[in-house]
DNA sequence: CACTCAATTTCGATC
DNA sequence: GATCGAAGTTGAGTG
């Protein structure tokens, strides 16, 4: 990665044109090549850019860009239209490179652990009296999203899902049959959980005894929101 | 403008919660206190970031954070939101601060300047025989976008607009008023060429006499595109 | 592989 | 100022 302060100005040709005029930028080059210019506010996105795949060539300014005062013109090319960025550099104030390395990458927490976890520390939602045995509840045929133990007496078993659609059903109906054999737990009930629920896995799921909760994600996480600031 | 090359771990709890494992990465800080964590690829879309308003509070490592190797923590908290961005820096490879100035922003050439751009390449589209006078030409109550010399011996002035509405029948039935009064370019026709052309716009220019003409832009790129592969 | 749809969307124009 | 729609959209998930 390289990142060069510089005065310059930006000329983009592509799905459209674009001017930036002579002004002090952030010019940074990544190692695919792609070329961002950033100014000094504004949000995440650059002033103008070039996705990658491009190649970046760097001349010394000549004509027009060199009676303008350039010192060096950047023309960044597409390689597979016909967009091109030229930035032309009047002053380097600032240049260096550096090895990054490539990035492990984000680690989004997906929504369905979300729910998950958020579904977990309400469970009352399923109803009064229930209480959270484990989360990820391991079973020989993989974990069960949440064991709840039913004021009733018995276990509750839920599958959470952030769209449910039959696999989702069959998938509970595994782990209920498993659950079920065991004297501890049983009776055990399902439980669907989602954002949700596609109208045949509802189906499936109400002829199999197993309940539908529909989860409204704003409204769990609310509730947590107002619990973190107790807190 | 304060950019940081360091080893970090970043984490963000908002809209969402995301991770970024540690890896080396770009920190740019930008004037308004806004921060973009960007790694060597991918797009011009930082691997995460906390848009303005924001405020950077930069502290030393303590409790995990620092039995995990960190030395600085960063927190970056959004005004109005709970939004908040925390980097944790384990080392430093670089540091440097610019001042770039305020920016004098992206000139775009709209989609106006560009209709009237490759219109003024394809007059014939007004008719067989049409030929270019000049664009923007002046006159006393400002300029006419594309004045043409029609094959009947008369003038036509052309309206370009993105989206025609009344307003631009009314600055063109001036235009062709004052230009009417001139012997050299009298009779002038006038037509109002747009993407899109209002119903409202559309009665009151034929009601005129004012002939409207719709413009694909991508069929007017098209041409040009072919034109210049020609030569 | 194409298609759909959301995005920590951002951004501008219009009502 | 709120709302609507496009973006040089990008990116992920699904059929």
């Amino acid at each position: 990665m390289r990142l060069v302060i510089a005065r310059c100005s930006v000329d983009y040709e592509g799905r459209l044109d674009a001017h930036l005029p002579l002004a002090t930028r952030l010019l940074l080059v990544k190692a695919d090549g792609s070329v961002l210019v950033h100014a000094d506010g504004g949000s995440y996105k650059p002033l103008n850019w070039m996705s990658p795949p491009c190649t970046l060539a760097v001349e010394p300014a000549t004509g027009p860009h060199a009676e303008a005062g350039a010192v060096e013109v950047w023309t960044v090319k597409a390689s597979k239209t016909e967009d091109r960025l030229v930035v032309a550099v009047h002053e380097v104030l600032h240049d260096s490179t550096h090895e990054l390395g490539t990035d492990p990458g984000l680690v989004k927490d997906g929504v369905e652990a979300q729910l998950q976890k958020l579904l977990a520390e309400q469970v009352e939602l399923l109803g009064e009296g229930h209480q959270l045995v484990r989360r990820e509840y391991p079973t020989a045929i993989g974990p069960v999203d949440l064991l709840v133990r039913s004021p009733r007496g018995g276990t509750v078993a839920v599958e959470v899902k952030r769209r449910a659609e039959i696999d989702g059903v069959e998938q509970l109906t595994r782990y209920l049959q498993l659950l079920n054999r065991d004297p501890l737990l049983s009776p055990v009930e399902g439980v669907l959980a989602a954002q949700e629920i596609r109208p045949q896995a509802r189906v499936l799921a109400t002829d199999r005894g197993i309940r539908c909760l529909v989860l409204d994600y704003d409204a769990l996480r609310g509730v947590d929101d107002v619990e973190s600031r107790l807190f």
